[in-house]
DNA sequence: TTGTTAATGCAACATTGTTTTAATAAATTT
DNA sequence: AAATTTATTAAAACAATGTTGCATTAACAA
C-alpha cells in the first residue's frame, strides 16, 4: 500500500533524495536519519514510495539496497528501467541513461533485467 | 588463499557441482550438507573454490549468493564473464553463453558489469 | 474538536553470513 | 609406521541488514 498521510518522516526522507541525485542506500538512509526516524519507519516509507512510483531500488555488488528517484513512473506503470553504476574508488552509485540490449534467449522468456555496472565515476577517474 | 589439502568437506561440496550444472546458492548448500559439513566451512570452502577458478559467485535479485563452476577460469586468470539467468517461476539460476555489450559511458572507466536476466525457463514457459 | 485509523517506535526476531579459537586430520618428515 | 607440522574444521558468538508484532501517536475527515 503505499502513501496516504503526509508525515513528517515522509517529508525528512524525501529531502535526502531532493537534495542528492545520486542512488542512496537504505543503511545510509538509516544512518542518516536515526536520530529523528525509526529504521523500521525508513524501510516502511521506502517501500511505499516504491509503490507510488517515486523511488525504484536496486542492489549493488555486495548485495545492499539502493534507492533512486524514478523519472515517469507511476504506481500502475513502473517502467524506468536502465543499468546502474557504482565507482568501486569513492563508492558513489547512480543511474545510466544508457540503453543496454539484452538479446532474446531461445526457450526463455525474458521479463526483466538488471545491469550493474563496476568502475570508475568522472571525478575518481583522474 | 586457494585449496591446499583434499579434505572430505571438499569432497562433498564439489560433489554436488559435479551433479547439478546449474548454479547452486549458498543457502542451499548449506541446507544440502548442514548434516556433514558446519555452515562455517562451506562458506570457506565457496571462498576459497573461488580464489581458484573453480568457481564464480554473483547476486541474484534478491541479494542471494550463487556459484557456479567456471570454464576456463584459473588462480591468476579470472574472466569468465556473462550474464546469468533466474527463473521467476521455478527459481532455478544458470550461467548464460550470451554476450550482452556495455558501451562506454563518456568521462567513466567501466571494469566489470553484472547482468541478470529475469523470467521463465524452458521447463516454466508453457 | 473529536473520532478514526494510518503511521510510528520499540523490542524482539530472522536471515545470511563472518570471526575467534580450540580441536582435528591431511600431509610431510623421521 | 609413528611422530610432527599446520591447514582445516566445528562450534559458538557475533555482525549486518532487514522484518514482524503490537501498543502508542498523530494525520486528517467529519
Amino acid at each position: 500500500m503505499g502513501i496516504v498521510r503526509k508525515t513528517q518522516a515522509l517529508g525528512l526522507l524525501l529531502n535526502e533524495f531532493n537534495k542528492d541525485s545520486n542512488a542512496i542506500s537504505a543503511i545510509e538512509l538509516v544512518k542518516r536519519l536515526g536520530d529523528k526516524i525509526n529504521k523500521t519507519t525508513v524501510y516502511r516509507l521506502l517501500d511505499k514510495f516504491v509503490d507510488d512510483g517515486l523511488l525504484h531500488f536496486f542492489l549493488d555488488a555486495n548485495g545492499v539496497k539502493w534507492f533512486a528517484k524514478c523519472k515517469g513512473c507511476s504506481k500502475t506503470n513502473h517502467q524506468d528501467i536502465h543499468p546502474h553504476f557504482q565507482c568501486t574508488e569513492c563508492g558513489i552509485v547512480d543511474c545510466l541513461e544508457i540503453n543496454v540490449t539484452i538479446p532474446n534467449i531461445p526457450n526463455r522468456r525474458i521479463d526483466n533485467s538488471q545491469v550493474l555496472i563496476l568502475g570508475q565515476c568522472d571525478l575518481c577517474i583522474h
